[in-house]
DNA sequence: TTAATTATACTCAAATTGAGTATAATGGAG
DNA sequence: CTCCATTATACTCAATTTGAGTATAATTAA
């Protein structure tokens, strides 16, 4: 590569996420458009130093785990960045509980940008249906192409292929391919059909936020960082909504006990839950879990259907 | 965050990965000390496609896959950065077949670096040992500290742990916490022993490359990228010698075949291997997995031992 | 022709997973 | 106080997947 100076910007963006009564929620600024950003300062020993100290400063919260998502550094991203330089945007994904937010901070649940991702009603007799937009409008874009058609098919789980709820960001990128979301319009491509329903962003936010929703759902199956999003104690039925929350999808409960309990990742606190029904043992994460999170593996049992 | 503009100076750096005879190897600079790298280019569109333009410059040779691995901006990276500004570096990881080097550049065995990671001589009767420099400079590191004892069983399979092939960053960031590999030393580390052996590289390129073989290892066996090592066409035991050479472990023969045949990636060009033993069918991948190698799952069953 | 070598086809037990039933312990309605 | 709705927890069982190994087939080289 040959040398060539040039003034770059650089930019944090952070996808911060909390679970409260079972909405998987996410930060954001004006009125739910746009994920808080800022510039990357001189003082900021690293990127991650960066983000925590700018995080905890606006929410008045600790951030509890941080993990780069990705760099951007389009050229078109935007029209300023085009007149003023290239400009580099760092995404980070962080979880924490949620607290009140201030001045134009608000949560906002997940779902809200992704009404296709929340399964969690799904019956056995009643499978999930897609929305009569993006059916529609994916059997119009694909046409006869086979590459097409095999990508929706393994991306929305149609024609004898099992839904992945990991593949968040692959689903969100046909959507805007075939011109079915409005961030699609805005950039000028052909739509093949109605919008499909869900808030757009700024910019490529909600890529950015799909992007960090399929990172989670991958990460919750072999690392323990649920706890994170938990209150300090809580029941086995507590752990497991918060997980379908993030996940979308509902779980079998005396399996997910099950192998919840084989994972030794957890301790009773000797105390229980009150409320209707038998009480329930209230747990919390071992203490050399928190220390080992990076390390130690955690699996979740799905149910088919 | 408050506005605050500065020089940033942006680096692509790459891991680029082939596997040769068994042996996957890396492409590198000065005698295998550094990984390629170089200023990022206002002519290009965005990062992937200057990363792909430099390297096939480089190397001749085209770039199959491609993925984002880690953005580094810790302010203390180099002397120069401190001097002249922040740098941002963001490295890549990429898949390719060896190519006739051209100048400076070399591939090298990857495992010249990571002697620890090659697993593929143990037997059931001869279990891998350690070599004492990481045993002993570990103990003496680890102490009686609980925390540490843990990560240290968890990283290395120790203490009943099975071994976790993907865990390749966790260890070299144990040796370097401990002060036992060269590049601790280098940075003003203490030392608890001995160094390990394995090949130094510059700056932090062998924890780049680190993170580059973690994810490798980890995307092995959930998606079919490893065609893009491989030949157009080649036999089962050719596709198994190169799972294990990334994994560094290997494989059950007639599990693996199951497993393979199972996901239906490959499908038969009616050709077959001459050579010693019994000739073997030769496979192509299917041409809809090319398209689709984002979206398909792939398994591999490993031995445990 | 035989031995060495590699490929491929089966078998079998152990472990894991998906799904469901049975029983226990609460609070609230009557 | 009793019954019922509700939630927790403990088991059971079959299907599937996994780990490991054996048997047989088709080559080349001696």
């Amino acid at each position: 590569m040959a040398e060539s100076a040039q003034t770059i910007h650089a930019e944090l963006i952070a996808v911060l996420v909390a679970v409260t009564r079972g909405v998987p929620r996410v930060l954001t600024l004006a009125d739910g458009s746009a994920l808080p950003e800022g510039p990357l300062e001189p003082t900021h020993r690293s990127l991650q130093a960066g983000l925590r100290a700018w995080v905890e400063r606006q929410t008045h919260h600790p951030l509890g785990y941080v993990e780069q998502l990705y760099t951007f550094a389009d050229q078109a991203r935007s029209a300023e960045a085009r007149s003023e330089g290239r400009s580099i945007s760092i995404s980070y994904l962080g979880l924490t509980r949620e607290a009140a937010p201030q001045g134009a901070i608000s949560w906002q649940d997940w779902y809200r940008y992704f009404p296709w991702e929340d399964r969690r009603s799904e019956t056995k007799r009643e499978p999930t249906l897609l929305e009569a937009p993006i059916r529609d409008g994916l059997a119009r874009w694909q046409g006869r192409d086979a590459t097409r058609r095999m990508r929706v098919a393994n991306a929305f789980g149609l024609d004898g292929v099992a839904w992945n709820e990991e593949l968040v960001l692959a689903r969100y990128q046909l959507l805007y391919e075939a011109g079915l979301v409005h961030e699609a319009a805005r950039d000028g491509r052909a739509a093949h059909g109605a919008l499909v329903s869900g808030t757009p962003m700024a910019a490529d936010h909600r890529r950015i936020l799909a992007t960090a929703i399929s990172r989670l759902r991958a990460k919750i199956k072999y690392r323990p960082v649920v706890f994170e999003l938990l209150a300090e104690s809580f029941s086995l039925l507590d752990l497991q909504r918060c997980v379908e929350a993030l996940a979308g999808q509902r779980m079998h409960k005396s399996n997910f006990r099950r192998v919840m309990e084989a994972q030794n990742l957890l301790e009773e606190t000797g105390k229980f839950t009150s409320g209707p029904g038998r009480p329930a043992k209230l747990f919390r994460f071992r203490e050399a879990i928190r220390a080992e999170r990076d390390i130690t593996d955690t699996r979740l049992p799905m149910v088919r259907t």
